[in-house]
RNA sequence: GGCCCCGUAGCUCAGGGGAUAGAGCGACCGCCUCCUAAGCGGUAGGUCACAGGUUCGAAUCCUGUCGGGGCCGCCA
C-alpha cells in the first residue's frame, strides 16, 4: 500500500479524463508528474508539478491545467482540498481517512508494508567483500559488508531477485604470498625461528595456522624445496583465512548465497574462454600502450602486450590482459569472473569495491558491456575510507607488526547494530568517521540510540497496555477503529509512516540504503514528538482509560514501530524492546 | 597530465530540477505529580566554493575555475 503511489494514479487518471474532454490535448507524456510531499508542510498534504510539467507541451498556462485538474481531484472522497499555488503546484491536502487507511495497511502487511515491485524480479547480482584470503577482515571491508549487504537487503524489499556472491581471489600471487608466510610460522611451530622476509605478511594471527600445519603435517614439510609443499600449503591457509572471514561475517550478521573461487574460474578454463568470445568481437590484440601521463615508472619501457580495445566500451584506454611474458594480468580473471556472472543468467551486476578500485570501474563496465552485448548493466559501488576516531583524536593502527584494526576490533567495542547502523549513515561515496565514543553513546546524538528508543517506546505502551488489561496485539491492533485518532499531531506521525513505500522505492532506485537510516531517525522524531505531546496534554498519551481510544493510539504507535523494524531490518540491524 | 569522489549553518552532515534550503551537535530560552526527560518545544545561525550556460524554474543538470581526497604500465 503506497499512498503516493495511489494518488499519483488519480492525478494521471484524471488528466486522461481532461485529455478525453479535449480540455487537454492528447499524446502528453505523463512520465514527469510527480506527486511528493511538500517542502513545506503548511502548503498540504501533498502536491503535485503536473499543470508544470504539462504546460509547454500542452499549450497551456499552468495555472489554467492546475485549476482543472484541481476540480476534478477535488470530487474524490480520499481528496479534501486541492489548491492551486504558485508557480503552478497543485496542493492537495486528503481526507484523515485516508491517513488511517496507511496505519491499517501498516497492521494488516506488518514488516511487509513498503514492499515494492518496482524491481519485477530482475535478477541482481551484487558482489561485496570479496576480500583477500590473506589475514581477517579490517575496518575499510567492514563498511563495504554492511553497505552490500544492507544494498542487497533493499533491492530485495524493493522486488528484485538478489543473489549475495563473494568472490574468492585465491589464484593470485598474494595467495603464494600467504603460503611463505604461513609455512615461516609452521617452521616457528617446530621450534624454529621463522624469517619473516620483507613482503610476506607479519600478522600474529598465522601463528595458529602454522600450529595447525603441524597438527597436520607433523614436521614433514620441513627442509624441503618450496615446490614440494608450495600448494598444499597455500590450500590449507587459504581454507583457513576463509574459514576466518566467515567468522567474522558472522559476527557483523552477514550471509553470502554465493562464493566463488578464482582459483577455481582460472581452473575451468573460462579465461580462454572469456578472452576467445572477445577475441571473436575484434576487441583483442597485440600492441603497445602509451606510457602513463604525468609521473613515468622509472622502469618504463614500451612492450608488447595482449590488450583488451575497452576503448570502444568506454574505457580511456586499452587494458592488458597478458603481460610481456604471456602470463594473464589480474584483470584476465575478472574478465573471467565477470563472464562468468553475466552467463549465470543475471539482469544487472553490482560490485562494491573500496575507492582505491576507482581506476578499475571503466575497465569493468567495458568487459561486461562487452560479453553481454550491452544487454547487463554493471553498477560500481565505491566504497570511501573509514576514519576511526577515539578519545577525540584519530585511531591509530597499532603499532605491532602487521596488525591493524579489524572488523572485529570494531565489532566486539561496538557491536553489531551500532556498526551496520552508523556505517550505513553516509552515502558510500562519502568519507565516513567512526567516532568510538560518540557510537557507544546513548543520546539523541547517537542515531542508533534514538531509533531504537523510539522502537522500544512502542514496545513500552503495549507492555503498559497489556498490564493494564487493554488487549493490544497486532490482530486486534488491526481491527481497532481508528475514527479516534484525527489530531494533528497523529495525522503527522501517520503522514511520516505514510512515506516509507515511497521511500524505499527511492533508495533502491538509486541505491541508497543510508536514505533508509536518515529517514528512520525522521520517523523516530516524529514519534518522540507525539510521545511528549502527551505530556503536555493528556489526551494525545497512548495508553488512555477508553480501551477503544487507547487501541486507536497504540494502533498508530505500533504501525510507526513496525516501520522502524522493517527499516531496521533492511539495514541488519536489531530493534530493541527496552533500553537497558 | 588524465580519470573518479567531495565542497551546503561555527562543527558533523541530509536534500541532488520546483515554493521561504533542512536535521543533529554546539549557544541561548523553556517543558517531568503524568505511557522511559536516554526525550520534547522554541530562538539564533546560510553568497548551497566561484564563474558562465541550459530551463518557466538550478543547491540540484552542463562547461570551466579554485580547494580537499583517491586512483593512474605487465600490484593484487
Amino acid at each position: 500500500m503506497n499512498l503516493f503511489a495511489e494518488i499519483r494514479a488519480l492525478v494521471i487518471a484524471r488528466l486522461e479524463e481532461m485529455v478525453a474532454s479535449g480540455a487537454l490535448p492528447g499524446g502528453l507524456d505523463m512520465a514527469a508528474v510527480a506527486v511528493e510531499p511538500p517542502r513545506d508542510g503548511a502548503h498540504g498534504d501533498m502536491a503535485t508539478n503536473a499543470a508544470m510539467v504539462l504546460a509547454r507541451p500542452a499549450g497551456q498556462p499552468p495555472r489554467a491545467i492546475a485549476e482543472g485538474l484541481a476540480a476534478r481531484l477535488a470530487a474524490d472522497p480520499r481528496i479534501l482540498t486541492a489548491e492551486v499555488a504558485g508557480p503552478g503546484f497543485l496542493n492537495l491536502r486528503l481526507a484523515p481517512e485516508s491517513w488511517r487507511g496507511v496505519v491499517r495497511a501498516a497492521l494488516a502487511e506488518g514488516r511487509d508494508f513498503g514492499r515494492s515491485d518496482i524491481g519485477r524480479g530482475v535478477r541482481v547480482n551484487v558482489e561485496f567483500v570479496s576480500a583477500n584470503p590473506t589475514g581477517p577482515m579490517h575496518v575499510g571491508h567492514t563498511r563495504g559488508a554492511v553497505f552490500g549487504d544492507a544494498l542487497a537487503a533493499l533491492l530485495d524489499f524493493a522486488g528484485h531477485a538478489v543473489t549475495r556472491e563473494y568472490y574468492i581471489n585465491d589464484g593470485g600471487a598474494q595467495v603464494d604470498v600467504l603460503a611463505r608466510s604461513a609455512y615461516e610460522r609452521y617452521r616457528e611451530a617446530n621450534g624454529l625461528s621463522p624469517e619473516i622476509a620483507e613482503g610476506l605478511y607479519p600478522g600474529d594471527y598465522l601463528i595458529p595456522v602454522g600450529e595447525a600445519l603441524k597438527a597436520r603435517y607433523g614436521d614433514s614439510l620441513l627442509d624441503r624445496p618450496e615446490a614440494d609443499w608450495l600448494a598444499e600449503v597455500r590450500d590449507f591457509a587459504t581454507a583457513e583465512m576463509m574459514q576466518m572471514i566467515r567468522d567474522d561475517l558472522a559476527l557483523l550478521g552477514v550471509r553470502m548465497d554465493v562464493f566463488t573461487s578464482e582459483k577455481a574460474i582460472t581452473a575451468s578454463g573460462k579465461i580462454e574462454e572469456a578472452i576467445e568470445t572477445l577475441r571473436g568481437m575484434g576487441l583483442i590484440y597485440e600492441g603497445t600502450l602509451e606510457p602513463p601521463k604525468g609521473k613515468l615508472p622509472e622502469d618504463w619501457e614500451e612492450r608488447e602486450q595482449t590488450l583488451f580495445r575497452s576503448t570502444l566500451h568506454g574505457d580511456d584506454v586499452d587494458r592488458p590482459v597478458k603481460k610481456s611474458d604471456g602470463s594473464w594480468t589480474y584483470f584476465a580473471p575478472d574478465i573471467a569472473y565477470h563472464w562468468d556472472k553475466v552467463s549465470r543468467g543475471f539482469d544487472q551486476l553490482i560490485d562494491v569495491l573500496g575507492a582505491d578500485h576507482g581506476g578499475y570501474v571503466k575497465r569493468l563496465k567495458a568487459v561486461v558491456s562487452a560479453l553481454s552485448s550491452g544487454r547487463v548493466p554493471l553498477e560500481v559501488k565505491l566504497i570511501q575510507l573509514v576514519k576511526l576516531w577515539k578519545n577525540g583524536e584519530p585511531f591509530k593502527m597499532s603499532k605491532r607488526a602487521g596488525t591493524f584494526v579489524t572488523l572485529r576490533d570494531v565489532v566486539e567495542q561496538a557491536g553489531p547494530d551500532v556498526t551496520r547502523f552508523v556505517m550505513l549513515t553516509r552515502k558510500n561515496d562519502a568519507a565516513l568517521d567512526f567516532d568510538f565514543d560518540k557510537v557507544l553513546e546513548q543520546s539523541k546524538d547517537n542515531p542508533v540510540f534514538y531509533v531504537q528508543y523510539a522502537h522500544a517506546r512502542v514496545s513500552s505502551v503495549i507492555r503498559k497496555a497489556t498490564e493494564a488489561g487493554i488487549a493490544a496485539d497486532d490482530a486486534t491492533l488491526a481491527g481497532a477503529d481508528l475514527d479516534h485518532l484525527g489530531h494533528e499531531a497523529e495525522l503527522a506521525l501517520a503522514r511520516k509512516i505514510a512515506e516509507w513505500p515511497r521511500l524505499v522505492e527511492i533508495a533502491a532506485r538509486g541505491q541508497e540504503p543510508h536514505r533508509i537510516a536518515f529517514y528512520l531517525y525522521e520517523l523516530a522524531s516524529d514519534l518522540h514528538a507525539l510521545w511528549n505531546r502527551g505530556n503536555e496534554d493528556g489526551s494525545l498519551r497512548f495508553v488512555q482509560e477508553d480501551k477503544g481510544i487507547s487501541q486507536a493510539k497504540i494502533a498508530l504507535a505500533r504501525a510507526a514501530g513496525v516501520v522502524i523494524s522493517a527499516g531496521l531490518g533492511i539495514l541488519g540491524v536489531t530493534p530493541a524492546e527496552e533500553m537497558r
